[in-house]
DNA sequence: CGTTAACATTGACGGTTGTCAATATATAAT
DNA sequence: ATTATATATTGACAACCGTCAATGTTAACG
């Protein structure tokens, strides 16, 4: 599972709410999701597929209902992704203060 | 500038590769990214503008050139979500050790 | 001026994607 | 078996996206 297969999955409004209310509620039930997403059914289907197939959720069934949750190695790629962006862009405001005493200055 | 929309720029191919490029040289000429990447002149130019767009990267002139950098406020966005991933998917390995004496257990 | 180099824009084309209506499948309850 | 509910699949369609060739623009240098 690369990393753009990730974002990929991540980057649409629909899915991205979807992943959003499985990390801040650990676990969802997939007709949760129905109601809280303007599509239709068969659509919030389609995208808890396309993030099954990315490696992004995976889904448990339990009777009727088939419950979700994030994939910990996804949300590990993600995570470090982020943290390599967050150290590449420090690197903007460091406006060398006073080149502290240099030899021959 | 949402989520979805710094996600829909970086979920690309090329343009993750020049977004990773930006995190770990801090500063990248455009005509860098032509070498870099297998894809045309102009196929570059139309990626670095969808990053420009999206707030992911800003470009300076300087004589002929033109040199990207990433843009701080999109960087930490990532970031944090990143976080919020990482954070929603620690639920997993949690299955319960020996439930410590309940009463009536 | 003309030339060269870096970068952007246009226009076109094939492939992918998000959506829904209709239908299918699965599980549980009566 | 029938009915009800939850979820998946199919098929179709419009919209979007990545790509390139051709062309335009901008800047440096003679």
């Amino acid at each position: 599972m690369s990393d753009v297969k990730i974002l990929q999955a991540i980057a649409e409004p629909t899915r991205l709410a979807i992943v959003q209310q499985l990390a801040s509620d650990g676990e969802v039930c997939a007709c949760d999701f129905t109601s809280c997403c303007d599509v239709s059914q068969p659509t919030i289907s389609h995208h808890l597929k396309v993030l099954r197939e990315a490696g992004v959720i995976s889904g448990e069934r339990r009777g009727t209902w088939i419950y979700y949750r994030l994939e910990t190695r996804a949300a590990r790629r993600i995570e470090g992704l982020g943290r390599m962006l967050g150290r590449g862009a420090v690197r903007e405001p460091r406006r060398i203060a006073k080149p502290a005493l240099v030899a021959g200055g």
